[in-house]
RNA sequence: GCGAGUGUGGCGAAAUUGGCAGACGCACUAGACUUAGGAUCUAGCGCCUUAUGGCAUGGGGGUUCAAGUCCCUUCACUCGCACCA
């Protein structure tokens, strides 16, 4: 047993002191910038899984900062958020107050694991210094046409008259009173993220995100290719456009359907018989919650257009337009043309409305259910026999082009992003509005707009933020034309902060810009970025999204944030559940640290499994690895002043450095864990090692557990710390034995081995399985057909 | 439904990419040292068999001298998206 607490200490203040873990922006070295979500400051207090990822990025830090690399490792606090403010509202707490008493406890854990963080550049979302420029941001989006107002769906509980985020709205029930939840609409800014979606789509190459991340990035997107194709409308001049991925299949249309909040059921109002029914339908429609909705499994419904009939623009027949929630609003245009015979949705709905089903390819039995295969096209005019999907779009293509009826399109799923936000606790948007000159942005010089200082923030009862209220705040002039006018009461959404916080890393102190171009030349991509897989799509797509804006501004000068993505898996609780405090399987770091040390901690945390899948914790498992520095600690009494390896742990010693090397680089840590314990099971071993062995080691397990073996370090009267030291590297020639285990095998399986020189002829080796007397029994009296020899490995005797 | 992934001892997991399955750790068993031990050390530990040996990587089939690894098929679970036209 070791004093770690007194030797934890000792070393976080060390490197504190002397500035250890501090990137230079004018460093001639090579620079490598490491990246972790900056955590939310919550009031739960650091999780185990912080300390996973924190420590795998640490690892990696620590070691690249040996080999001589100029190293950025940053912490910041997203500190903006829904929790802050329900805690502030409910204990009547300022929200700025219970954001220092968070950070003060997460930095405190933090700094108590050892992490290597370079807390100079520490920085929080809510400071004005910081969000000052996240308003200014926003003011070049506006400037570049690239921010609008807009109509959009907000969650609304109407029993407790208030708008409600996402999280607080799950399963589509008010988090507060329990009861359902509606939408209304508001005016929101929306950000033309729509628009980058090629670009983002393409980025994707500059990176090198693991395939899971990138996957989920580009089904998000959501890239589609297909046609518009205009339908007529009898008796209008107007004309009703669908979009369509299957213009192959455009003779089988026997109906069409529009989305509930189509424009065109108010534009022909006059023209529909059932207008009121129609209206209803969508009324009913909007009440349902996003799960009712959404949910498969559950029967179409729908209403008929009485009064407007569509045009077949190929076969010229009229056909019926209905009216369905099946059809969405945000996706393609709102409507669509029904080919019930090929596919699914239509299908049903056909079914359930006896509406008549034509089939255009052959394969299936539209009795039964739509076909979706390839087949011979039928009823198709030009398109007949033709056999192949992907042959009869593009000759649709031409057809339609040809006669006007519709075009090419590209379509995303992908939607422009609603940037505001109905809360207190939040960047305000600055932005004013008058009058006479509508939306005006607030001057730049004029930054930050600074939230109020005011101890009441509960929500307004008309869905508005509680900014509204506060009248001293709101109420201002123009700076445009100097008349009255009012601030905008919405605030930013979460994801703002966190879109271009690892850029403010880079130069976090500056106050003339967000970051200096020199310094982001420096620093450049972020190389490893590190963080939830729930973060895969959202976070990082806004974040992209914004990097390449500012890059098209001419603001950053690389286009892509973001070298490399990982996920790390999650940290479950005992029973293989997720940890929460209503199950009572949360692990405190805290207690972990106090107990056990943070060098077991980390270590136990780096050998748990793999790091990119979930893993249950384990108790006993955290003692095993404590048990393992306990051993390393108690070494030290058999090491001798010699200053060479152990010539008969040479080969192994180099075997390790080679295998931790590469496993840190490769995230492997459970395995250069795994190896690092095999080492010391061989240096248990023996009587004594030397110094030069003992050494060797400790700067090896220093990336896992910094603390530990810095103080051995120490003791072993080195005086560099092990920080200062460089890297081990190993010798490529001494990494084999001279001898090998050649396995003997009779018809695939193993009957003998024996122990045999690196340079055993393959002759030989075979000479040599045959003389063992195991294998003899197993080929005596038989036919041999044919032996197999891997040289340094085996022989493979096949008989009959 | 679509997409991605996982499946190996009692448990967490390894396996140089087709070459000894189960490294390393936990738990467990026996022993040693102890007044004591939730300390430490030694040995054992996939299943069946007294052993030579046989059987084992979710199930079934295939390719191969050789398969956890490659191919086909099937089952189970996890995650993401989800009426996206």
């Amino acid at each position: 047993m070791y004093q770690f607490s007194k030797i934890e200490k000792k070393w976080q203040q060390y490197w504190e002191e002397h500035k250890t873990f501090e990137a230079s922006n004018t460093s001639d070295k090579e620079k490598f910038y490491y990246l972790v979500e900056f955590p939310y400051p919550s009031g739960a207090g650091l999780h185990v899984g912080h300390v996973r990822s924190y420590t795998a990025l640490d690892a990696m830090a620590r070691k690249k900062r040996m080999m001589g690399y100029n190293v950025l490792y940053p912490i910041g606090w997203d500190a903006f958020g829904l929790p802050t403010e329900q805690y502030a509202i409910k204990n009547h707490i300022h929200p700025v107050e219970a954001t220092k008493t968070n950070i003060k406890v997460f930095k405190k854990q933090i700094k108590d694991l050892g992490i290597s963080f370079d807390w100079s550049r520490e920085f929080a979302t809510t400071d004005p210094d910081y969000y000052k420029w996240t308003q200014w941001q926003f003011l070049q989006f506006v400037k570049h046409g690239m921010a609008y107002k807009a109509k959009t769906e907000i969650n609304w509980c109407p029993n407790c008259k208030i708008g409600l985020a996402n999280e607080e709205a799950e399963g589509g029930v008010c988090e507060r009173c329990g009861g359902p939840v509606t939408k209304k609409e508001k005016e929101q800014w929306m950000l033309k993220m729509k628009s980058y979606a090629d670009k983002l789509l393409k980025g994707l190459d500059d990176t090198e995100f693991q395939d899971r991340i990138k996957t989920a990035q580009i089904n998000w997107i959501g890239k589609s290719e297909g046609a518009l194709v205009n339908f007529g409308l009898k008796g209008l001049e107007d004309q009703l456009t669908v979009f369509t991925t299957r213009c192959d299949t455009l003779y089988g249309v026997t109906f069409m359907v529009i989305s509930p909040e189509h424009p065109y059921i108010e534009k022909y109002k006059e023209q529909l018989n059932n207008y009121d029914e129609v209206v209803n339908y969508r009324i009913e429609a909007n009440k349902k919650s996003e799960i009712e909705r959404t949910d498969m499994t559950k029967e179409k419904t729908g209403v008929k257009l009485d009064g407007i009939v569509a045009i077949n623009p190929v076969t010229g027949k009229e056909i019926e337009i209905w009216v369905s929630d099946y059809v969405l609003m945000n996706y393609g245009t709102g409507a669509i043309m029904a080919v019930p015979a090929h596919d699914e949705r239509d299908y049903a709905f056909a079914k359930k409305f006896n509406i008549p089903i034509i089939e255009v390819i052959k394969g299936g039995d539209i009795t039964k259910e739509a076909y979706t295969g390839d087949g011979e096209m039928v009823n198709s005019g030009v398109l007949n026999g033709m056999t192949k999907k992907s042959e009869s779009i593009l000759k649709m293509l031409d057809y339609l082009e040809e006669k006007g009826i519709g075009h090419k399109q590209i379509n995303y799923r992908l939607q422009d992003w609603v940037f505001s936000r109905q809360r207190f606790w939040g960047e305000p948007i600055p932005m004013v509005h008058c009058e006479t000159c509508g939306w005006v942005p607030v001057k730049e010089e004029d930054l930050p707009v600074t939230l109020p200082d005011v101890a009441s923030y509960e929500p307004t009862d008309n869905g508005e933020s509680p900014l509204a209220k506060i009248e001293d705040w709101v109420n201002t002039t123009c700076p445009k034309c100097g008349n009255k006018a009012r601030r905008e009461t919405d605030t930013m959404p979460n994801w703002a902060g966190s879109s271009w916080y690892y850029l403010r890393y880079m130069d976090s102190k500056n106050d003339q810009a967000f970051a200096s171009t020199e310094s982001m030349k420096y620093w450049g991509m972020v190389d490893y970025y590190n963080g939830g897989m729930e973060h895969a799509t959202r976070h990082l797509l806004y974040a992209r999204f914004w990097h390449r804006f500012l890059y098209d501004q001419g603001l950053v000068p690389f286009p892509e944030p973001f070298k490399k993505r990982v996920a790390h898996g999650m940290i479950l609780g005992a029973n293989g559940e997720k940890m929460s405090k209503s199950k009572g399987n949360v692990v405190n770091p805290d207690d972990m640290v106090c107990e056990y040390g943070a060098d077991a901690l980390r270590t136990y945390e780096m050998f748990i499994g793999d790091y990119t899948s979930d893993a249950a914790w384990s108790e006993n498992g955290l003692k095993g690895c404590k048990r393992f520095l306990d051993r390393v600690y108690r070494l030290k009494d058999h090491v001798t002043e010699e200053e060479t390896y152990t010539p008969s742990l040479e080969i192994i010693i180099n075997q390790t450095i080679k295998k931790v090397d590469e496993d840190l680089d490769n995230m492997k840590y459970n395995t250069a864990v795994s190896a690092l314990m095999i080492l010391l099971n061989e240096f248990e071993a023996q009587e004594k090692i030397t110094k030069k062995d003992y050494h060797t080691f400790l700067q090896l397990l220093n990336p896992i557990a910094p603390h530990i073996t810095e103080e051995l370090n120490e003791l072993c009267g080195y005086k560099t710390t092990i920080s200062d030291t460089p890297w081990p590297s190993y010798d490529p020639n001494k990494l084999e034995n001279n001898t090998f285990q050649l396995v003997v095998q009779v018809n695939g399986k193993v009957r003998g081995k024996i122990e045999v020189h690196t340079n055993t002829t393959k002759e030989e080796m075979e000479k040599l399985a045959f003389q063992i007397e195991n294998v003899k029994t197993f080929t005596d009296g038989k036919e041999i057909v044919k032996v197999i020899t891997i040289p340094k490995k085996l022989v493979n005797i096949v008989v009959k």
